[in-house]
RNA sequence: GCACGGGUAGCUCAAUUGGAUAGAGCGUCGGCCUCCGAAGCCGAAGGUUGUGGGUUCAAUUCCCGCCCCGUGCACCA
C-alpha cells in the first residue's frame, strides 16, 4: 500500500532529475532487512549506471528533489546507492485503521491500469476416464488464478476444455454396444467406460478387424449417426456428473465448459483458410503447418536439427484420413474464444510437455490473425510432472494412475485422525467437518508450494503432513487470531470508534508491516501466474502471527497496546482468510 | 542431435527476476505450557548455489564452455 505513494513521489523526483528517461523501472519495495528501514528502492543504480554517472550523486540529487516528508523521516541513501525509507511514526497505523474501517484489505480492488478481461483454460478432463492425480495442478493452478485475478477486479473466465471428441470414441462406442455390463455402469460409470475402452483395445492390438469395427463405429460418429450420437452424448452426461462431484469438492467452478467437439463445425474452415493463406499445405497426404522462415531456425517451433540440419517440424492439422488433429480444434478455439470475449490475456494452465504444442499454436495463429493476435496476450503457464518416489510418472504400486476421488477421501481420513487425536470431546460430525477442509487444504497447499514449473515427488506423508509449511499451519493461525478476537467480545465495526493505535513491540510492527505487503504479493501472483508467493506469504504471515502471540499478550494488556493488538488479531486473521481463500482452501473456526 | 526445464543444507524446496549477511520445512540435538489454543515458540548444528570462465559497485539470478537428470521432437491430446 504506502510502498505505492512511495514509488509514485519517487518516480517524480527521477523525472525532475533525468526529463525524458522512462520512470517505469523505478520500483520501490519492502526492505530486505528491518535495519534499511521500512522500504527501499535500488533503481537508481541500474539507472546510473545506464547514464554513465555516478550512482551516489545520482542519489542525491533526487533525494534532494523528493518530497515525502509527510510519509517517511529524511531518504538515507546507503552503500552503492540504495534509498532505505523510514515511515514516520504513525503512517502503518493509519493504514491498519483505514483496514479496520473497511475500506480494503491491503489490495486495490480496481487495477491501476485498464481493468483486464483474462480467458483461463484450465483443469480439461477427458471422458469417459476417471479424473485422476494429472489434473489435479491445472485444475488447482487455474482455479487460484482465476480467485485471484478476479479480487484484483479484472474480468475473469474460465473455461473447461474437456476432452469429448477423438479416436477414443471408436473403441468405446464399439465396447458399449457388445461389452457393457448394464449393473456395472449403473454402478460407478466411469469405471465401467474405462473397462470397456481398455478391454476394446487390447482386443485391437491382436484382431485387425476389432480396430476395423472400432473405426467405422468413430466414422458413424462422425457422420451424425443417430444412436453413436445417442450413446456419446450419455457417455459425456456420466462424465459430467464425475466431474462435478469432484469440482463440488474441491471448489471449483467453470463458467463454460466448451469441450472440443463444440468446435466441430468450424475444423474445415479453419483447414481451408490455412491453406488459402499458404501457412498450411498438404504433406505425405495430411495437412500441415510449416515453417515460413520468418525467425532463426533455433526459434523457429516449426524447424528441429536432426544430425546437424534443420528438417522441418510441422504441426498437423488434418491427418491423411481426414481426421482432424488438436492443432485444429486449438485454432479453432482460440478463434472463438478472441471473437466471443475479446479478451486481452488467455491463460493455458497444462503441463510442461505441451510446450512445443502451444509455441506451435501462438505463432500459426499469429500468421493466421495477426491483427486479433496482437490484440491478446496468449500465455503457456506450464507446470511439472507429479513423479513417484522412484522418479518415475507416479503411479499405483499396481501401475494404475491414482484417481483424484480417492486421493480427496485418503487426504479427508487422514485429517481426521489427527483432529479426533486433538479434539476428542467434538461432535463426530464437526470433527469431519473439520477434517475436511484440513484435508482438502493439505492438497491444495502442497501442488500450489512448489515453483510450478518444477516436478515434484508425491509422498501420501508430505502431502498430508500438517506440520510446517502447509495449510493446516496457516488455517492454525487463522484460529488462533479467530479466537482471541471472539474472546475479547469486540464488536465488528467497533474500532470506528476506538482508542488510536500504537505500534509498539518489535513483533507488533513486523507483522503489521508484512500484512501491508499483501496486495503486492497478490499483484505479482497475476503477473507471473504463481500462486506459490501467496502460499510463502502467507506462510509467512502465520509465522510472524504466532511469534507475536507469543511475545504479545493481547487480552490482558493495557490501553493502547490492548486494542492494537486486537487490530492485527483481527486484520491478521481477514488477510489469512482471504489469502486461503485465492488458493481455493477454507478456514475453519476452530481445529 | 536440437529445443525447453532442472542441479541450492543429509532429504524436500524457497529466494520479491541483478541487490545488502542465500532462507524455510522435515530429520538431528537442546530449551519453553501456573500465563489469550503447544497442530505452537526459542536456540544449535548443517552451504565453494553441478563445474570452469566472463560481464560489474553487486551474480543462485545475465552471457559462453563442459558434466549429470527430466521432458518433447509427423498423423494421441
Amino acid at each position: 500500500m504506502l510502498h505505492l505513494a512511495l514509488e509514485s513521489r519517487l518516480q517524480a523526483a527521477v523525472a525532475a532529475v533525468l526529463p525524458g528517461v522512462s520512470v517505469d523501472t523505478v520500483r520501490v519495495r519492502p526492505a530486505s532487512d528491518s535495519k534499511f528501514g521500512d522500504y527501499q528502492s535500488d533503481a537508481l543504480m541500474s539507472l546510473a549506471r545506464a547514464r554513465k554517472c555516478n550512482p551516489r550523486q545520482l542519489a542525491t540529487d533526487v533525494v534532494a528533489r523528493l518530497e515525502i516528508a509527510d510519509l517517511c523521516e529524511p531518504v538515507e541513501i546507503a552503500g552503492p546507492g540504495f534509498l532505505n525509507f523510514r515511515l514516520r511514526p504513525g503512517s502503518i497505523e493509519a493504514v491498519l485503521l483505514s483496514a479496520l474501517r473497511g475500506e480494503h484489505l491491503f489490495f486495490s480492488s480496481t487495477p491501476r491500469g485498464r481493468t483486464r478481461t483474462v480467458v483461463i483454460d484450465y483443469s480439461s478432463p477427458n471422458v469417459a476416464k476417471p479424473m485422476h492425480v494429472g489434473h489435479i495442478r491445472s485444475t488447482i493452478l487455474g482455479e487460484s488464478l482465476a480467485r485471484v485475478l478476479r479480487l484484483l477486479g479484472h474480468r475473469v473466465v474460465t473455461d473447461n476444455h474437456i476432452g469429448d471428441w477423438g479416436t477414443q470414441f471408436g473403441m468405446l462406442l464399439l465396447g458399449w454396444k457388445t461389452l457393457l455390463d448394464a449393473a456395472a455402469l449403473d454402478q460407478d460409470p466411469i469405471a465401467e467406460l474405462e473397462r470397456i475402452y481398455k478391454a476394446v483395445n487390447a482386443s485391437c492390438r491382436e484382431h485387425p478387424d476389432t480396430l476395423e469395427q472400432a473405426r467405422a463405429e468413430l466414422v458413424r460418429l462422425q457422420a451424425g449417426d443417430s444412436e453413436n450420437l445417442t450413446i456419446w452424448r450419455e457417455m459425456i452426461r456420466l462424465s459430467q456428473v464425475q466431474f462435478d462431484a469432484v469440482y463440488g469438492r474441491l471448489g471449483v467452478r467453470f463458467d463454460h465448459t466448451l469441450g472440443e467437439s463444440f468446435y466441430n463445425p468450424w475444423l474445415g474452415d479453419v483447414v481451408e483458410q490455412l491453406m488459402a493463406r499458404g501457412i498450411a499445405r498438404e504433406s505425405e497426404g495430411a495437412i500441415a503447418v510449416f515453417s515460413d522462415g520468418t525467425v532463426p531456425p533455433k526459434e523457429d517451433p516449426f524447424l528441429i536439427s536432426r544430425d546437424g540440419e534443420w528438417v522441418a517440424n510441422p504441426a498437423l492439422i488434418r491427418k491423411s484420413d481426414g481426421a482432424y488433429n488438436y492443432a485444429t480444434t486449438d485454432l479453432a478455439t482460440l478463434d472463438y474464444r478472441i471473437k466471443t470475449w475479446a479478451p486481452d490475456e488467455i491463460v493455458y494452465v497444462t503441463d510442461g510437455r505441451q510446450q512445443l504444442h502451444f509455441r506451435q499454436l501462438f505463432q500459426a495463429f499469429h500468421r493466421w490473425q495477426p491483427d486479433a493476435a496482437g490484440r491478446v496476450r496468449l500465455i503457456h503457464a506450464w507446470f511439472g510432472s507429479i513423479l513417484g518416489e522412484d522418479g518415475k510418472p507416479f503411479k499405483t504400486r499396481s501401475g494404475e494412475t491414482v484417481k483424484l476421488s480417492d486421493l480427496l477421501d485418503e487426504a479427508e481420513e487422514r485429517a481426521l485422525r489427527v483432529v479426533v487425536e486433538k479434539r476428542p470431546e467434538l461432535d463426530a460430525a464437526v470433527q469431519r467437518e473439520i477434517a475436511r477442509k484440513i484435508g482438502l487444504g493439505a492438497v491444495k497447499y502442497q501442488d500450489l508450494l512448489p515453483n510450478r514449473q518444477s516436478d515434484y515427488v508425491f509422498s501420501w506423508d508430505k502431502m498430508l503432513a500438517l506440520t510446517g509449511n502447509t495449510a493446516a499451519y496457516v488455517q492454525y493461525q487463522c484460529t488462533r487470531a479467530g479466537k482471541v478476537l471472539r474472546d475479547s467480545g469486540v464488536l465488528p465495526g467497533s474500532w470506528v470508534t476506538g482508542p488510536a493505535l500504537i505500534l509498539e513491540a518489535p513483533a507488533e510492527g513486523a507483522l503489521a508491516r508484512h500484512l501491508l505487503s499483501f496486495g503486492l504479493t497478490l499483484e505479482a501472483v497475476a503477473d507471473e501466474c504463481r500462486p506459490n508467493l501467496l502460499c510463502n506469504y502467507l506462510y509467512e504471515l502465520a509465522g510472524l502471527f504466532s511469534r507475536f502471540y507469543d511475545s504479545c499478550p493481547v487480552l490482558k494488556a493495557e490501553e493502547p497496546a490492548r486494542s492494537t493488538r486486537l487490530a492485527l488479531c483481527d486484520l491478521t486473521g481477514r488477510v489469512l482468510r482471504q489469502g486461503l481463500e485465492c488458493l481455493g482452501i477454507e478456514a475453519p473456526e476452530t481445529m
